[in-house]
DNA sequence: AAAAATGGTT
């Protein structure tokens, strides 16, 4: 009686709520073979709190005694098309260790996450088990295999599955057009798009960007205009590309003239705003919109933070939370980034361990990193430790963030460990990791091992910005080593700015070198109103070594000249005078 | 049924 009760209500769209009490019906009377339908009618229900979904589709699948295969992969589908690639492949794994039979469906989207997380031994692993199952000649799964290599950025591997496919279709050949020109091989791109027979949008929408990404804008816009239909698509592939080269003008001007633009045009152009920091902009796009989903609130809010606004970003928030739009991951990502900024512990650790369980947003390795960076800025080292280990991916961003907070937090030698554990697992150092390991080895005073670190920067490839250099200096000033740091600082390919500068000034006043310290005086004035008391920094070297009346000569004329930089003022010809 | 746009480090 009861069961053609519950077969009836599970053909109807049901509320969250009311397929609980059924489930729990369902579990009283051990009716397990319903949780097939159960998890169907949890995948298609109409609601969009789609958090509360995920959750308890994993708990339904977690309880059921015999998993079925059909109804978990059509839960790893759901997964992996709301972004949870760690829960799809979880699904996919456990079940392999049921011994039953995955499906092509199963495998696809099994490879589909892998990519996405990066787990290229996992992506492997499914591959072999493709050979295993017989599964080759399947092009949906084959395609995932093409999918999963690009992804991993391993191209050759991508194109010998490409030419043994017995059969492609546009996806296919999509994919691997997408994979070249992401690995900056334009020609082998143009090969495969001119060479392939029923191009669709995505082909000349990717062509299309990928010829801005390089710059080269007469073959872009040539391939725009040659297009047999143009799609919103094709307008915001335009846009993302220019933004991408860095010409935000020109995206803007696409913007303009887009016959009909969507939210995903203003967020790419809110993107490139963000990019070259024109945050004003930024602002000005988001409130002309009307309607305005949790996506463009995420890319305003992530601008903020990106140019170093974290009020702004927050308040942001506020609006988000009072006009009840909806919540997720990124929006979670840049708020806990803003707290860092400002060093609020307290809102940051609420949003970790309350709103996150509240919301039922789940873990991951973006999230985790902010939270690292979190903790350890505001002192909790040892909880920026504990997230660290849960990493599933340590990746340089989340080396980066534990590398400066051990360096902040006494920990340098800690730091360095982690740098060489990075450097023994090949992830590639960027630009900040080294600004957090000569940040760290600065506390130490470790000059020789600094050196080092500043020198291999060219063997990544990596250009030491001027940030890098006040590093070195300030390093090499510390040790008293003044000269060398001046020399660093006359080696620089380019224009050292007031903090190089200011950085060699500090180091001479505590070593009371006089003729360095005019120098960096000079320097420091010349390039900045002496908004961070240079001046009163050359007094006191001044002082030190008994100059007095030097010193009172410049007190009094900063004092007169107030701290504006003032071209040609007594005391400046009084320090030219004296270099 | 398939691919892709936003998030984390100075």
């Amino acid at each position: 009686m009861l069961v053609p009760k519950i077969t009836t209500l599970l053909n109807h769209s049901l509320t969250i709520k009311q397929l609980k009490q059924l489930h729990g019906l369902i579990l009283i009377h051990g009716l397990n073979h319903f949780d097939r339908s159960l998890i169907h009618n949890l995948i298609t229900s109409k609601s969009n709190h789609s958090q509360t979904i995920n959750h308890y589709l994993r708990s339904i699948l977690h309880h059921s005694k015999h998993p079925d295969v059909d109804s978990t992969t059509s839960a790893m589908r759901y997964l992996c098309k709301h972004g949870e690639f760690h829960e799809a492949f979880g699904l996919y794994v456990r079940l392999q260790r049921s011994r039953l039979l995955v499906s092509t469906f199963a495998v696809a989207s099994a490879l589909k996450a892998c990519g996405r997380i990066g787990d290229g031994n996992g992506g492997i692993m499914v591959h072999g088990q493709v050979f295993r199952y017989g599964f080759c000649g399947d092009v949906y799964v084959e395609t995932g295999l093409v999918g999963f290599y690009v992804k991993v950025g391993d191209m050759e591997s991508a194109r010998k599955v490409f030419d043994e496919m017995s059969e492609r279709n546009v996806v296919s050949w999509n994919t691997m057009i997408d994979g070249y020109l992401r690995s900056g091989d334009l020609s082998m791109a143009e090969g495969l798009f001119f060479g392939m027979g029923n191009k669709d949008v995505v082909s000349w929408n990717s062509m299309v960007s990928g010829y801005l990404r390089r710059g080269d804008m007469e073959k872009a816009l040539r391939l725009f205009e040659e297009m047999p239909e143009r799609k919103q698509s094709s307008w915001n592939a335009m846009i993302s590309g220019y933004v991408e080269c860095e010409k935000v003008d020109l995206a803007r001007k696409f913007y303009d003239s887009m016959p009909q633009r969507n939210s995903i045009s203003c967020i790419t152009m809110i993107g490139g705003y963000s990019k070259c920091g024109d945050v004003v902009s930024a602002r000005e796009l988001f409130s002309e919109m009307g309607m305005k989903d949790h996506l463009l609130y995420n890319a305003m809010i992530a601008c903020y933070t990106k140019n170093g606004r974290p009020k702004e970003a927050l308040q942001l928030f506020d609006e988000m939370l009072k006009l009840n739009v909806h919540v997720d991951k990124m929006t979670l990502a840049a708020v806990i980034s803003a707290c860092s900024q400002l060093g609020d512990l307290s809102f940051g650790s609420w949003i970790h361990e309350i709103y996150m369980k509240q919301i039922r947003i789940s873990m991951d390795d973006h999230l985790l990193t902010a939270l690292i960076d979190l903790y350890a800025k505001c002192g909790s080292i040892d909880k920026a430790f504990d997230l660290f280990h849960n990493l599933h991916k340590k990746d340089v961003v989340a080396y980066t963030a534990m590398i400066l907070g051990c360096g902040i937090n006494g920990k340098e030698h800690v730091a360095i460990k982690l740098f060489d554990e990075m450097m023994e697992s090949k992830i590639r150092p960027n630009l900040v990791t080294f600004s957090g390991l000569l940040t760290a080895l600065s506390h130490v005073g470790m000059v020789e091992e600094s050196y080092h670190c500043f020198n291999s920067m060219k063997r990544y490839g990596l250009v030491p910005t001027p940030d890098h250099y006040s590093l070195m200096v300030e390093i090499l000033g510390r040790a008293g080593r003044l000269e060398e740091a001046h020399n660093l600082i006359k080696s620089m390919p380019m224009l050292p700015h007031s903090g190089v500068w200011g950085a060699l000034l500090l180091a001479c006043s505590t070593h009371n070198n006089v003729e360095l310290g005019e120098i960096a005086a000079k320097h420091c004035f010349e390039l900045e109103a002496d908004s961070s008391g240079y001046g009163s920094l050359l007094a006191n070297i001044y002082a030190s070594v008994g100059r007095w009346e030097d010193a009172k000569r410049l007190r009094k004329s900063i004092h007169e000249k107030g701290l504006v930089k003032v071209p040609g003022s007594s005391w400046m010809d009084h320090v030219h005078d004296m270099t």
